[in-house]
RNA sequence: GCCCCCAUCGUCUAGUGGCCCAGGACGAAGCCCUCUCAAGGCUUAAACCGGGAUUCGAAUUCCCGUGGGGGCACCA
């Protein structure tokens, strides 16, 4: 790991919702960055105006705010190398493409869309690669010049050499040799006056002093033509990272934000923003991403600091990921048990109040260690608590009937157990248990049947934090009223 | 069609010529614990895509297949 420190940056288009791919090249940015001490910037690469979505910018500083991925320049806080939004750096790039003009390693290009469009349906009818005949490349400069000067419509072409090959090192595949002939004259500076992407994130990284370029494969087709653009400007290339694609969950295919059959469903989302109201944590989302790319041995389960304490390009994997949803589940309760129980009361609290219940903090904290080890996501708080919050709870009458019994005999075994506890001079768990234990004994029928009846009258489920400690923070009322009317149900069954 | 990239258990991965009859994690199965559900503990099944070559020796190097992925826009 070199000591010097690394600039990166996360370049998001604000076309449509943040989703993971963003949000694993935001993490690796930010740990090469903190463990170099370097700096995370964020630019949004908003060129493409027909496509920008209102509020997509938004929900990118959003959504990097939440998985806790601060940058340290950015559309909003600003910086040393902005502006950071490409469209309000139009001058910067159209100078840059001039330069490139003048030292004949671009040239302005005045065909038009239909023509361009008629050449590549032929092209294609002869079964060659699509591509720019090439007709501008060779116009006379003074006269392209002068048409540029009457005011005739143009764009401007990089001059992509047409013998050789180009060598493109990538840190994690090595070196990229590709034959020059097979890249196209890419379009740099586009009519509306605004570069595309090849030119504008060439000259940005440049300007910005982006020392280590992290992005999506889908870029390694363009490589050998953004490596030809960084050297006809005469620049140092940064060191290039290309990450591997996610993969659908099958495996068939790229992770696409535009499919929404995965994009959102069982309770899971690829969307950034959606993670929170499905109950997981910026450190289980960042566990999960962290992890499909990079190679950790042994401990997988990390957080922000130890991951930055063991980050390194070097160990990054250049293969393809398919995401698994179910390590999601895993990596969330793994860190929801971390936490403090402050820190856990804290994050819970809002599931409960988006449900309605009227929250007591004294009642959340003590139902911390009672339902921590059973929360895979943060909203399984309700099905784990909710009852703590009602002031009645409304019982399935069949679930009251216990195992191998009627309601009758339920509605028996109700009732002396509601006579023990209520004989019982305390109420605690510690308290109430041995005599039930006792009365479990004696009677010969066995824990599952007592207890579950009184697990489905007190809580209103069958399925509970433990019995005892429940019935603890419940509360010695509510609960004998809760059994009462278990007993009512019952008897009228 | 053309170009590029990738290739270890179902999935994410460790492994950079002998330490590997391949390790970890998720998931799966079983057992223990147990008032339900979890958590926890123990155990099991599960992989080097195929073929050549180099080498005393290959998951690890090279070549050829095959499979998968990406790209071939005045989109990023």
């Amino acid at each position: 790991m070199s000591i010097k420190p690394a600039r990166t940056r996360v370049a998001p288009s604000p076309t449509g919702h943040m989703h993971l791919a963003t949000a694993r090249v935001a993490l690796y940015d930010y740990l090469l960055a903190k463990k170099t001490g370097g700096q995370f910037v964020l630019r949004i690469e908003d060129t493409d105006l027909s496509r920008t979505v209102p509020g997509a910018e938004q929900e990118i500083m959003d959504g990097l705010r939440w998985l806790g991925l601060n940058y340290d320049e950015g559309p909003d806080v600003g910086g040393a190398y902005g502006p950071y939004r490409q469209t309000d750096r139009r001058d910067i790039y159209l100078s840059h493409a001039r330069t490139l003009v003048n030292n004949g390693c671009a040239y302005p290009c005045f065909c038009t869309p239909d023509r361009l469009e008629k050449v590549r349906q032929e092209q294609m009818k002869r079964k060659e690669n699509p591509h720019y005949d090439g007709v501008c490349r060779n116009l006379d400069p003074d006269e392209a010049a002068r048409r540029v000067a009457n005011g005739e419509k143009y764009i401007i072409r990089f001059k992509m050499p047409k013998e050789g090959t180009t060598t493109a090192h990538d840190h994690l595949r090595g070196d990229i040799v590709t034959e020059n002939k097979q890249i196209n004259d890419y379009v740099l500076l586009k009519t509306d006056g605004l570069p595309t992407y090849h030119l504008a994130a060439m000259v940005d990284d440049h300007e910005m002093g982006i020392t280590h370029v992290l992005r999506g494969s889908e870029w390694l087709g363009t490589f050998p033509l953004h490596v030809n653009i960084v050297r006809a400007f005469g620049w140092e290339e940064p060191t290039w990272v290309h990450l591997s694609v996610f993969l659908k969950p099958s495996g068939k295919g790229k992770l696409s934000k535009r499919d929404t059959s995965i994009a959102m469903k069982d309770g899971y989302s690829v969307f950034i923003k959606d993670m929170n109201d499905l109950g997981f944590t910026p450190e289980g989302v960042n566990n999960w991403i962290a992890l499909m790319g990079w190679g950790v041995a042994e401990d997988d389960v990390l957080d922000s600091s130890q991951m930055v304490e063991r980050f390194s390009i070097d160990s990054l994997t250049p293969s393809p990921a398919a995401i698994n949803f179910q390590k999601l589940d895993h990596f969330n309760a793994t860190h929801i048990r971390l936490f403090t129980s402050e820190d856990l009361a804290a994050r819970i609290k809002p599931y409960f109040i988006r449900e309605g219940l009227d929250v007591n903090d004294d009642i959340l904290l003590k139902i911390i260690p009672l339902i921590r080890e059973r929360l895979v996501t943060l909203d399984d708080c309700i099905a784990f608590g909710g009852f703590f919050f009602k002031d009645e709870v409304s019982p399935n009458p069949e679930d009251l009937v216990a195992k191998g019994l009627d309601a009758a005999g339920s509605a028996q075994i109700a009732q002396r157990a509601y006579q023990i506890l209520s004989e019982q001079p305390g109420f605690g768990h510690e308290a109430s248990e041995p005599p039930l234990r006792a009365y479990v004994e004696e009677s010969g029928l066995n824990a599952n049947q007592v207890f579950g009846i009184l697990r489905v009258a007190t809580t209103g489920q069958k399925v509970s934090p433990p019995l005892f400690e429940s019935m603890e923070i419940i509360g010695r009322e509510k609960c004998l009223q809760r059994i009462q009317n278990a007993i009512r149900i019952l008897q009228t069954m």
